[in-house]
DNA sequence: ATAGTATCGGATATTTTTATCCTTTAATAT
DNA sequence: ATATTAAAGGATAAAAATATCCGATACTAT
């Protein structure tokens, strides 16, 4: 469904969501390690993901990354749009050169629904709202 | 979603189910000419599909494969599992090492309904089905 | 100023997936 | 029997995804 490199960066964006907002700045180890992660890949992931403004991070001693206030509001769609691309979220789900209604292949009518099904999901489902679910223990981030 | 490998597999027991029952013996070459894919990776495909008797093959002059009878009732569901394994349809989305309701990841409760949503229809679909659509020319298996 | 720290970014390595090549095996037709 | 044909299977190659390494950069603290 989602590349390793898509998990990790939500996992990623969740985790440091559920630190006090003003007061969660976090370097790569700590993260890493709260999501179970090799440490350099994930170094990679984050800075695609500060370079897109998803994330913001200050060098140096008591460095790190940091999620703002608006960026909390972040919705999974956008992440995996940032780090996979939206073929999930549009492209055909046999191999066509590109989903549409005047060429469907086989399965178009089926696998449209469950797309938007999960493209609506994603689109709803903001970093905030996992966070609570991760502070409370109902979720985890790892194991 | 599915890898490369998976939506040939797909394709192409599509195709070989639109052509008549009983007569319907059809070679390599047409088949990743009808479907668009590559002649020899779709061969290793083939034979992982002949191996798990999802399709059935002979060799020599007028050789090539058929699905008889019970095989065109075959869901999608069963090729995926085949090909791809079922990871899709009961691993963790954010990659947990088991999607569980005793630890679930931060998407795992609106995660479940799209996975279970598509395991369904998956279940539901057979190559029958699929094959009606590009007999009468509604859906596409290239391009 | 200087040393220390943590992210950035480029280079490289490993693994997995996708793709090709070629020999062997089994069936057909002459 | 023999030549021909098409799938099977093993070996190899290329591409993409995942993972690691290390010097450069920017910031902090002393
Ligand atoms: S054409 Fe394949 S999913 Fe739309
Ligand atoms: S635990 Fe992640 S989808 Fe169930």
């Amino acid at each position: 469904m989602f590349s390793k490199a898509c998990k990790y960066a939500i996992n990623a964006m969740i985790y440091i969501s559920t630190l006090p907002e003003g007061n969660d700045r976090v370097g790569l180890k700590e993260i890493s390690k709260a999501i179970n992660s090799p440490e350099a890949f994930t170094a990679k992931i984050l800075q695609i993901l500060v370079r897109e403004n998803l994330l913001s991070s200050i060098k140096g001693p008591n460095g790190g990354f940091e999620i703002h206030e608006e960026g909390r509001k972040t919705h999974l769609y956008r992440i995996v749009q940032v780090i996979d691309g939206d073929q999930i979220f549009t492209g055909c789900a046999l191999g066509l050169e590109k989903c549409s209604e005047d060429h469907p292949c086989a399965v178009h009518n089926k696998f449209k629904a469950i797309r938007e099904h999960l493209a609506g999901m994603m689109m709803t489902t903001s970093l905030e709202d996992m966070a609570k679910g991760i502070q409370n223990g109902t979720n985890f981030l790892k194991i």
